[in-house]
RNA sequence: GGAGAAGUGGCCGAGUGGUCGAAGGCACUCCCCUGCUAAGGGAGCAUACGGGCAUAAACCUGUAUCGAGGGUUCGAAUCCCUCCUUCUCCGCCA
């Protein structure tokens, strides 16, 4: 969410960089709406302080047993006029409270504009795509006779779901647990374990609600008429919320949390895209960076991160490139992006595997997590997330670009420990 | 699942209808005194939002907030209802 402080300010400057990212912010419904909010709430006050005074001479006239009867009458017809007022108030900010709330974050200074995908930054890459002298398969055809069951997956839950077997789904667990090792052991991440299934309001912190509960699987407890609740997405959410309504000590900062967990998505707008394989699946492993700092260090955690993530496909051998998303590409809540793309030779391409994000304020404002500053104030957070990877990406990448023309995978070195050292999967 | 108790500022804790945004204590900040690793005196010390205000800070002022949401009342931390959370006992369970 913007700081509205910053909307009532400097409105046009606001819409121009929303622009970038093809967001047209409706600057004059806005405008009015606070026109009507500033008129609404004053008119609100008042009566609010006409009443409170009144009361407090009641209190103090009764008290010296005077007779009240008087004030009594002259602020008798005060309360429904001043329901009214609360009551339209209460509307009014509302309406302008989801406006806010559907607005994404302001890029930063330093992103690319671009309209698409085409207007990314290719930042750097590393390693270089190994030569076949055989022709290479996809890793739906190299898994397939080695554990990966897509009939099977679909059998029970339907397409984009896949059931994982023997030595694969060893391999899977194998790399969760190199990427968590590592990011605990190595970039000094505090490992958790959260839940899975989270409340709303803790979807409004990070930015999923109200905008993409689409994106989002529901559920609902047997038994009882409760609230929804929703399956995590991204374990950034259960992460990022542990901080929600806190003010921390400045101390306690710079946090930085990780956890090995399942993703849930609908994929609701992907109908036909990505259909062959594990590339894009209703429920994905991931281990999640997630970062809650200061301000001013935010930029400088970012960069950081985005080590923390090109860390892992180093160790795996696994050539990648960086990008800088431009602002028509960003998510809802970043500043700032970058994705790490794994080369993928099947595909002659490279394919995403990490985005490493800043939200700055934008998540810490919804969440109110404030840190108590050098001078005593509170101050919004700045939060940051990242995969540090998605498990079932880096599976197919390990897949394809160690396939052997025997049909074998050779096993990643820094893989073979958690393999019981197995160096090749037959 | 059943029975009971409780949720107040950074922390502890008082407060059962009126000058209570809230005693007292701890912690913290500043000043004075003292002169030594301690004590004494004084002051300050919640958050958010609005208005003054034209940008920021400061300041003044108003409003809201005592787990959350409703209700009663001129007036609610206090009374009523619903929900959430925590604790104790019983039951069940991995």
């Amino acid at each position: 969410m913007l700081d509205i402080q910053q909307l009532r300010n400097d409105l046009d400057g606001v819409a121009a960089r929303l622009a970038q990212r093809g967001f047209a912010l409706d600057t004059a419904a806005f405008a009015a709406l606070e026109h009507e909010r500033k008129a609404l709430q004053t008119r609100t006050q008042d009566l609010q302080a006409e009443r409170n005074a009144k009361s407090k001479a009641i209190g103090q006239a009764k008290s010296r047993g005077e007779d009240v009867a008087p004030i009594m009458a002259s602020v008798a017809n005060l309360g429904d006029e001043l329901k009214a007022a609360e009551q339209s108030l209460a509307a009014l900010q509302d309406k302008l409270n989801d406006m806010l709330l559907h607005i994404p974050n302001l890029p930063h200074e330093s992103v690319p504009v671009g309209k698409d995908e085409s207007g990314n930054v290719e930042l750097l890459r590393w390693g270089t795509p190994r030569a076949f002298d055989f022709e290479v398969k996809d890793h739906v055809d190299i898994g397939t006779p080695l554990g990966l069951d897509f009939e099977t997956g679909a059998k029970l839950s339907g397409a984009r779901f896949t059931v994982l077997k023997g030595q694969i789904a060893k391999l899977h667990r194998a790399l969760a647990q190199f990427m968590i090792d590592t990011q605990t052991e190595v970039h000094g991440y505090t490992e958790v374990y959260t839940p899975y299934i989270v409340n709303p309001e803790v979807l409004f912190g990070t930015g999923q609600l109200p905008k993409f509960a689409d994106d989002m699987f529901r559920v609902e407890r047997g038994g009882e008429d409760g609230q929804t609740q929703y399956l995590i997405s991204t374990s950034e959410i259960s992460l990022t919320n542990t901080v929600r309504d806190s003010v921390l000590k400045a101390d306690e900062l710079p946090i930085r949390l990780t956890a090995h967990s399942p993703c849930f998505r609908s994929e609701a707008g992907s109908y036909g895209r990505d259909t062959r394989g594990l590339i894009r699946q209703h429920q994905f492993d991931k281990v999640e960076m997630v970062q809650i700092v200061a301000p001013e260090q935010s930029y400088q955690a970012l960069d950081q991160m985005r080590g923390h993530a090109e860390a892992i496909l180093q160790k795996l051998e696994l050539p990648y490139r960086v990008v800088t998303l431009c602002t028509g590409d960003m998510g809802f809540g970043a500043t700032k992006t970058y994705d790490l793309e794994v080369w993928l030779p099947a595909q002659n391409t490279y394919r995403e595997i990490s985005s490493v994000s800043n939200c700055e304020a934008f998540q810490a404002r919804r969440m109110q997590t404030r840190v108590k500053n050098e001078a005593g104030k509170n101050e919004l957070v700045h939060t940051l997330n990242g995969s540090g990877l998605a498990v079932g990406r880096t599976l197919v990448a390990v897949l394809e670009n160690y396939q052997n023309a025997d049909g074998t995978v050779t096993i990643p070195q820094v893989l073979r420990p958690y393999m019981g050292g197995v160096d090749k999967l037959a």
